[in-house]
DNA sequence: AATATCAGTATACTTTTGTATACTGAACAT
DNA sequence: ATGTTCAGTATACAAAAGTATACTGATATT
């Protein structure tokens, strides 16, 4: 699939596959910003209900999980369920992209360690908190 | 190492080895923002000097890429050396570390790739510009 | 009748991120 | 002396992202 180095040659001319980098858009668009990887962890931890994302997601107010939550469901990393009870019960629920992309944010926790012990080791580097 | 799915459990609690934490923000902070990623695919190919980034970065202000390579050094994705010559040379190239981001750059495309067929063949999903 | 819960919305900010445009200073080259 | 290249900096502004605080409406509980 997809290999980063391999768009790599001539220096004029797109240098990458548009589907690269539509793709890596998307993977972007989905891990960026501040919130969106503490609810994909409350999601993948099953917790579903709009309450209790707010109570898991530690100091996020109503409105950016809500923003945040229409952002997710627009790019099919979840899914809004109403069950038309009463009270109303609404469950959000990762897709299978959505429990998918736990891959690739172990590739960033991955690379994020080993970069730490390269620094740390490398001592004229800084960065390491 | 690092594995998103195996922090989850309890939901009061850390929920996290802080360690993670720190390692997904240090890859994050070197993925996100407009600019990073097409000044690190320059690097890969090889492009070093400030002028050349410059013209092969398209749109990209001087203000922003002396900005984003002084965030690079500080992150140690960057090295910048200094050959005292004249007219002075100035290159920058990828540290070890930087180097390999490019594996999770493949990981973020491939994860791209496969949710784009995943939302086609799914019909009642958005996104698919 | 008053209060609570669920799932949000509304309004008005502040902060961060990115843009536009012009300029600097050192060392040549003409 | 005037202009050019390299490697940026300075100032001001615009746009995007995030925060604070209060409120809504439907239903249920006391």
């Amino acid at each position: 699939m997809g290999d980063f180095k391999d768009f790599i040659g001539s220096d004029k001319g797109p240098q990458c596959p548009r589907t690269y980098i539509l793709a890596l858009t998307d993977t972007l668009n989905v891990v960026s910003g501040k919130w969106k990887l503490p609810i994909i962890a409350a999601l993948l931890r099953g917790v579903s209900r709009f309450k209790d994302l707010l109570d898991s997601t530690e100091k996020i107010t109503p409105r950016m999980l809500s923003k945040e939550l229409k952002e997710l469901e627009m790019n099919s990393i979840v899914e809004r369920k109403v069950y038309s009870q009463t009270p109303v019960l609404i469950e959000y629920r990762l897709t299978k992209s959505g429990k998918d992309i736990a891959n690739v944010i172990d590739s960033m926790i991955d690379w994020g360690m080993v970069h730490r012990t390269q620094v740390i080791t490398n001592p004229e580097a800084g960065e390491v908190s």
